[in-house]
DNA sequence: AACCATTTCAACCGCCTTACA
DNA sequence: CTGTAAGGCGGTTGAAATGGT
């Protein structure tokens, strides 16, 4: 409950004690001008004694409160157990399914602006659902499933297409901008803002810890307790999944957007990892871009957008919210999206993910492999880092090659923002991380061994549900499809990317990567997706290169 | 029953915005 | 225009409650 925060916190409290029956003597009070102000637990006197004030001088001016009627409270407190436990018609108790319902889509929409969420939740107050988001963020984190169920995302997809059709960024979208501009998520608003150029809805924008320092995830799984739960290469790789993930969903969104938005909302059923419409086969489901979105969701609640730890070799630490493709089915299994009893009882019996498969060969992923890589160039050319240098790169050095130059390029461009950069330590840490894969001179085509995933903290957990040794067994080849190393050998990979990254980065490159993508049969095992220049060139380094 | 881990939730803190002098 | 106070909001904290072993 409330902490028994006493007067030594501050400071500030009078040695005078103020007599009163309201000052009781656990709790001591901050200094105001002299006089003691309580903090801590309400007691019901005061209580009585604020409906009290209330009924007679109404809402506001809590300031006064404390000096007309005796109750030494801040007005902040006042104001704040008026409106969370004493004014009327307020709702207690559990949320109804429905009231979970619209929180998730109304935070899809708005982001932690639990004031305007409450809003719509008559009789809820924002405390009240922030935190119920803060503990569903937690149970989803541990059940690896998505933020949104597709339901939300598809609505909100839907809502986006309306507002692009009427011209550009509508109202909502246009709020929901400026509320991400309101708050700490400047960075991935400025992928959003590129996302939603072109039409691409990501609902849970507002909410990328992940990359934020002011997220939730960060806070959670940037802290200390969750250091060892998360370690940095961890973190590395699912951060750059779900920046991959990220610019999957809007896969299209970037250069094949027009012919995304085309696919009509099949596609999109698919894209949101919805029961594909026409096709009750749960086999033509798209993992990939459930993956995507979830990925993106990933973004918000650390879920990752690759179902399995990216290398088959190295069990790397993964919470169990890695892989939230393991739950597909329990969004996408639709009907009413499960709220958190579903989600326990997920946690009971997750979903097979064998049911899905990939959806490689869409167009819609080579926008994020495009944006990638033209991430990549870019960032090459600036520190004129030569692609050229890439055609040895049968033996990558630190720095040398374009790949590895890119990701050292951008460990140190990050590391040379990161004073600035909003995205603080989570940033550098993001690419500090990537850093070992190629520092480590290992080569592209040495698959760095898993003990050379510097800084990772390879453990297997058990704990994991959702990936479980013997579920991978399940799995069977299928969960390889939701990999993005797998993404890369496959054959649309190959031979469709190909001449796009030829184009890009010059044929050097691209060969080294056709060769990752192709080469080992092993590479399920052995390219670790960490290797895969294009996953050292995450999204960010354009959020903080755009961002001012 | 005891212990530990996890979850819940009330309350606080700091920052921002707004109103007003 | 500037400074200040009040209100509002989102993030964070930590004790209590709950659940599991």
């Amino acid at each position: 409950m409330s902490r028994t925060t006493n007067e030594s916190e501050d400071g500030v409290l009078s040695k005078d004690q103020i007599d009163s029956p309201l000052m009781d003597e656990s709790n001591g009070g901050s200094g105001n001008g002299g006089m003691v102000l309580k903090k801590g637990p309400w007691t019901s006197a005061e209580d009585a004694i604020l409906v009290e004030y209330v009924k007679k001088h109404g809402e506001g001016n809590w300031n006064a409160v404390q000096k007309h009627s005796g109750l030494f409270r801040c007005g902040k407190s006042c104001r704040l157990r008026w409106a969370n436990h004493l004014r009327p018609n307020l709702k207690k108790g559990a949320f109804t399914p429905e009231e979970e319902r619209l929180i998730v889509e109304l935070h899809a929409k708005m982001g932690n602006k639990w004031a305007r969420m409450a809003a719509h939740l008559p009789g809820r107050t924002d405390n009240e659902i922030k935190n119920y988001w803060n503990t569903r963020i937690k149970r989803r984190q541990r059940a690896g499933l998505p933020l949104y169920p597709p339901e939300v995302c598809l609505q909100a997809f839907q809502e986006s297409q309306q507002g692009q059709s009427s011209g550009g960024n509508n109202g909502a979208d246009r709020e929901q901008h400026d509320s991400m501009q309101a708050n700490s998520f400047e960075i991935p608003d400025v992928v959003f803002d590129s996302l939603k150029g072109n039409g691409c809805v990501l609902p849970y924008v507002p909410d990328l810890p992940d990359i934020s320092p002011g997220g939730m995830l960060m806070k959670g799984l940037g802290s200390a307790p969750y250091c060892g739960f998360m370690p940095p290469t961890m973190h590395r790789q699912k951060r750059l999944r779900e920046s991959t993930a990220l610019f999957s969903t809007s896969g299209g969104s970037f250069n094949q957007f027009d012919q995304f938005q085309s696919d009509t909302c099949d596609e999109v059923a698919r894209t949101f990892g919805l029961p594909f419409p026409h096709d009750p086969d749960p086999t033509t489901r798209s993992p990939l871009s459930f993956g995507v979105i979830q990925g993106s969701h990933s973004l918000s609640n650390g879920n990752s957008s690759a179902s399995k730890p990216t290398s088959g070799a190295v069990k790397l630490e993964l919470p169990s919210l890695q892989y939230p493709e393991t739950d597909l089915g329990s969004w996408s299994t639709s009907p009413p999206p499960p709220l958190l009893e579903s989600i326990d009882a997920f946690i009971q019996s997750p979903p097979q993910v064998g049911t899905f498969e990939p959806d490689c060969t869409s167009p819609r992923n080579s926008g994020l492999l495009d944006a990638l890589l033209h991430e990549a160039k870019a960032l090459s050319s600036a520190k004129n880092h030569s692609s050229e240098k890439s055609s040895n790169s049968s033996s990558v050095t630190p720095g040398d090659v374009a790949i590895g130059s890119n990701l050292n390029i951008c460990e140190t461009e990050w590391e040379e923002r990161d004073p600035i950069s909003p995205l603080g330590h989570s940033a550098t840490s993001m690419f500090s991380e990537c850093t070992p894969i190629s520092a480590s001179g290992s080569s592209l085509d040495e698959p760095p061994p898993a003990e050379t995933f510097t800084g990772c903290n390879v453990k297997s957990e058990p704990v994991d549900q959702a990936w479980a040794p013997d579920k991978e067994k399940e799995m069977g080849p299928l969960m390889d499809y939701t990999r993005p190393d797998a993404i890369l050998a496959s054959e649309w990979f190959g031979n469709g990317m190909h001449e796009s990254i030829a184009s890009l980065l010059g044929d050097d490159l691209a060969a080294e990567c056709k060769h990752l993508a192709s080469g080992s049969p092993t590479s399920d095992q052995g390219l670790g997706f960490s290797s895969c220049p294009w996953n050292t060139m995450p999204p960010v380094c354009q959020m903080s290169a755009q961002h001012p």
